[in-house]
DNA sequence: TTATAATTGTGAAAAATTTCACAAGATGAG
DNA sequence: CTCATCTTGTGAAATTTTTCACAATTATAA
């Protein structure tokens, strides 16, 4: 059966919000709580779920705890997933130096730079290596997600490195469509096109919400 | 009419791909060119544009020019929209120096930290002020666009005073929902979702993609 | 134990979105 | 001018996604 992309998009979505529930030190939830918190149909939550099996107790709503847990083993991040960083500009600092990731599972292992000023090991950060490195320390390390943080005319010459290493999935930053062999999935978050929607929803304001 | 979602986000990608054609000094581009461009259908490309009327010559396809700044006209995008950015940590410091937005239309005007260390004015940046003064600003300036990046505790108090001070669209890095009025949109961006994403695609291989 | 209330899981209906198929308009060669 | 070719715009069909409605299951109180 054929899981809809918006589905396991909403799944994240859950999954942060489980995080928060357990911090509250809350057991158990309804569907109909739990929608209302994440801003979906108890619905909608329910069949999102259905698509992987059974996580709830009827008359009773969902452990809290389980449910994260059938969430996360649903998404593969249960065991620590190392990450590559490649481009250690001001975005690529940013997320070097971010520590929320690990508290989903994964973690920034190393990152790479062509500048030989940025080259070097700061405490607490990942090791930044050269660049020219990259595709024997990825293969070594077995690393198999990406992050591009580099200008996007070298994007698409950075993405054919690492999928030639290995890397099965990369995060993208660059304002540029990679092409990849199948097989190798891209997510791409372009930060202008974010304001452009919001600049849509402006303009159309009571119309499109 | 009402224009779906998706429609929108794929008018973004669309005029990034122009912005590139006209450097190459395209001139015209069918929507079959153009499409496997950008990596959608040729006929998903003409419905998203028929929403907002025509804009290509049958025979001949669609001026570059003129296409870009149609559509430019839709997102409302043409004249410099003006932003503020609340938070100016590492991520914020990175958007802060990011040229890649004025591009695309937008300005980021100011920033507003609440540590007294990060308010100042450096060369070539915009000025950050202290968050006390931030709804006098932005009431002043009469921006309606913000940008949080705050941590996540912050970010809902953060979103209600940007809200009373005027702003209508907030995109929001810090990973928790926002709760608005209606007519306000919220743009989310969690980069942690972004690698979620990608860990499902990788153990699901074949199947989801 | 039995009745009542709560809440999930799910097939079917509804709504939204994508894809198709082709008429209509534009171009260019002869 | 005419014909063959190209390519858009669009109503209709197909597909996907969301929502609904309710049977099934569990908890709880009497
Ligand atoms: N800074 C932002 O806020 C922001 C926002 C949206 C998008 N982006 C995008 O993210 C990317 C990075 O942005 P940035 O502001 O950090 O840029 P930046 O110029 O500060 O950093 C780019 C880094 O990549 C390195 N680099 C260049 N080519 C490389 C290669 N082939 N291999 C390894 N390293 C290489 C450079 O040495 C530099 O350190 C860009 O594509 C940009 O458009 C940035
Ligand atoms: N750094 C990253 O790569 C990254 C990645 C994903 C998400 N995020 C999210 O983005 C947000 C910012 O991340 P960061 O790494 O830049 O954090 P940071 O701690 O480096 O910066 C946060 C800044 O916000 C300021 N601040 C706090 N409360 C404020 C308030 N009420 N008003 C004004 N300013 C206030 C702080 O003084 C600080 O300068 C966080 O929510 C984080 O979860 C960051």
């Amino acid at each position: 059966m054929r899981i809809p992309r918006t589905t396991i998009h909403r799944l994240s979505i859950y999954l942060r919000c489980l995080h928060d529930l357990r911090e509250e030190k809350s057991e158990t939830i309804s569907s109909e709580k739990f929608a209302s918190l994440v801003g979906v149909k108890p619905t909608q939550l329910r069949k999102d779920l259905a698509y992987f099996g059974q996580f709830g107790t009827r008359g009773r709503g969902y452990d809290v705890d389980k449910l994260a847990s059938g969430i996360v083993r649903i998404l593969g991040t249960g065991k620590i997933r190392k990450v590559a960083i490649v481009g250690v500009g001001s975005l690529g600092s940013a997320l070097l130096s971010y520590r929320g990731f690990s508290k989903r599972g994964f973690e920034v292992a190393v990152a790479f730079d062509m500048k030989a000023g940025k080259i070097g090991r700061r405490s607490r950060w990942p090791e930044i290596l050269p660049a020219t490195r990259m595709a024997a320390e990825i293969k070594k390390r077995g690393i198999k997600i990406a992050v591009i943080a580099v200008p996007a005319t070298a994007a698409q010459k950075v993405a054919d490195k690492l999928v030639a290493a290995g890397v099965r999935a990369i995060l993208n930053f660059a304002p540029t469509r990679l092409f990849v062999p199948r097989g190798v999935s891209v997510e791409s978050v372009d930060l202008a096109m974010g304001l452009e929607g919001l600049a849509y929803s402006l303009k159309s304001r009571g119309r499109s919400q």
